[in-house]
DNA sequence: TTCAATTATGAGAGCGCTCCCATAATTATA
DNA sequence: TATAATTATGGGAGCGCTCTCATAATTGAA
């Protein structure tokens, strides 16, 4: 059932054996030399990476796979959850991110992404196969991946959650302290002399919604503010969201907002736009994220910024270490934010 | 510098050895079981699949991969040009359709993100590296692109580009016919009535971009209308992108635009609101994807549809089909399209 | 110059499968 | 019932690497 081979001995299709009988050595030293492992001799090394370099060796993924045990593949699962993953432009840049990662460390990724619930099932078990992947990435914060988490756990495969899941004292993952974060988003409003200081929240089924929430709430009434649940609207991470909750926030007169994420801004100051409002003279605000899409608008977004890029590069590394040194203990690793402070929130007007 | 193993025998570290001295038979029965193979006794195909099913055995990828050559991974390939990946939603939507295809295929989907022309150099020969990838797709049409489609040509990797690529004679490739698509939205709106039918085209140098203003000349050339150049406006596929591109528009007083993909529609009706206009009354609107943002807003966008779910799929099974009968004749898949008549065109209020 | 320590090299086994072929069991046909 | 055809099963080789271990070459110390 095999392909015919045709005229070619194609490059690729060179073995290990060949290079060694092309450049006079043992199967074992060029594995040294491809392995770039000591012990070999300096003119020996150049010989048989003369002869690599030459014939465009390339050593055979699967058997180098199959005899090390490793196969040098990163899983990153988007659970169903993730729907986002077409609303918001967050995600795409944090898969960039993850995906630019491997490439540096030599890693290929295979992209799960979970269309749906019974999805995850089928999923499953193509995850946890021996032999495809060193370890996974699990894209969550949400509540309903709980369970995927634990099948993960379970089968003992090295783990990296990307966001803060919802149990996670026996797992490792990566976040930002989106509390903090938000807590010193919503500072700098108060600190420009913000009176009616709304949110836009993500959805409550989250870590990043909640923890941004709570932030705020911990913002107003550490410094004596009342909390007004007329200032609080729920969105859902979307441009579409945030118009939505800003035209309800609309009606409870706030003089600044602060949403939970740039896209949700975006929205939102469109509504207030079309509303007739001024942006920040009427309203000003404070996003979150920093994409790329913040400084696209007109009026430039302060927003708290997150490195999505050092993020994946983060949560890769951590992988790899989990996979490389196996450690039981979980590690958690909390990045830095960062807030950017451009036209909406006036600060500048006020200098 | 392998690791301990632990107390366990895991599940997954079941080899076919295993499984068939617990199911009595041997090695050769079981692999003929797992991979659903004829001439084995049911009572007997029973037994092992109960054993398979007990044990939770899942045979290994890397073995597997390199007994049969075949490593059952597709890898997908985003040059550096599809950079709008983070801006128009259509690419993580068409990410999603190769993906679901992929599992439903039972193949892995390798992930290649090309985030800097450099990076494809480095790219390149972890894709061409044998056992890895049993073909490739890669998400292209755009002018830069040549360069690695004549790479992976010329590694005699199997390859399917989605999208047509500029060259395409020696090349198998899967597109919608954009002129034809285009030519009917377009159509669509000079039926209407519409006197000025600007249009927001795609950037140039790629052949989407090309042939959707191809189509939208033809339509109105072949029927007898003269071309105004300034009704013709380059966008760049971003929200931002026809934004703007409606405002130099509006100068030009058109009574319809065709926007050439739905992100920039909704930039563009943005502009229009913007400008105190109303849709469809004062400008009518056609798209093309037929994303769900297309309905998401408040005037629901009239669009020319194209399944990206659709097109993951045929993607993936050209590229499998291409694999598994390796013709060396290039096929060419062209889908339909279809034309979504919604508010923006305002086609119902003319009813 | 001699012997120990160090470094370089090669041979062999084995990773866990698939696939071919030989043989055993079963069924069909005479 | 005997023989031919068919179907079921097992054993062996091999996919292309890695890694351990034995041995050869080189260097250092006495």
């Amino acid at each position: 059932m095999r392909a015919v081979p045709e005229q070619e001995q194609t490059a690729a299709s060179l073995t290990l054996e060949d290079i060694a009988k092309l450049a006079g050595v043992s199967r074992s030293t060029v594995s040294r030399v491809v392995n770039e492992q000591p012990n070999v001799r300096n003119d020996v090394r150049q010989r048989v990476l003369d002869v690599i370099q030459t014939t465009g060796y390339q050593p055979n993924a699967a058997a180098r796979a199959l005899a090390s045990q490793r196969s040098w593949t990163l899983g990153m699962i988007l659970p169903h959850s993730v729907s986002f993953f077409f609303t918001d432009p967050y995600y795409p840049h944090l898969t960039k991110g993850i995906a630019q990662a491997c490439n540096q460390h030599d890693y290929t990724l295979a992209f799960f992404l979970v269309g749906s619930k019974e999805d995850e099932e089928k999923i499953f078990p193509r995850v946890s196969r021996r032999g495809l992947l060193d370890g996974v990435l699990v894209q969550s914060g949400h509540h309903g991946d709980q369970e995927i988490i634990s099948h993960l756990l379970d089968a003992n495969i090295p783990l990296v959650v990307v966001g803060r899941p919802f149990r996670y004292d026996n797992v490792s993952y990566i976040d930002i302290d989106n509390v903090n974060a938000s807590f010193n988003a919503v500072g700098h409003l108060m600190r420009l002399g913000y009176q009616r200081i709304g949110t836009i929240t993500g959805p409550p089924n989250s870590t990043v919604g909640i923890d941004r929430k709570k932030g705020y709430l911990k913002a107003l009434t550490e410094r004596g503010r009342e909390i007004d649940e007329a200032l609080i609207v729920e969105g859902d991470f979307t441009e579409t969201g945030g118009y939505y909750a800003m035209q309800k926030l609309l009606s409870s007169k706030p003089d600044a907002v602060f949403a939970a994420s740039d896209i949700m801004a975006i929205g939102a100051m469109r509504a207030v736009r079309d509303a007739g409002l001024a942006i920040p003279d009427d309203i000003a605000f404070v996003g979150f994220d920093d994409l790329p899409i913040a400084t696209f608008s007109d009026a430039k977004l302060t927003t708290m910024r997150q490195s999505v890029v050092e993020f994946g590069e983060k949560s890769v590394e951590l992988l790899i270490d989990l996979i490389e040194n196996g450690s039981q203990t979980p590690h958690h690793i909390i990045l830095d934010t960062e807030l950017v402070i451009r036209d909406t929130c006036g600060a500048k007007k006020r200098n």
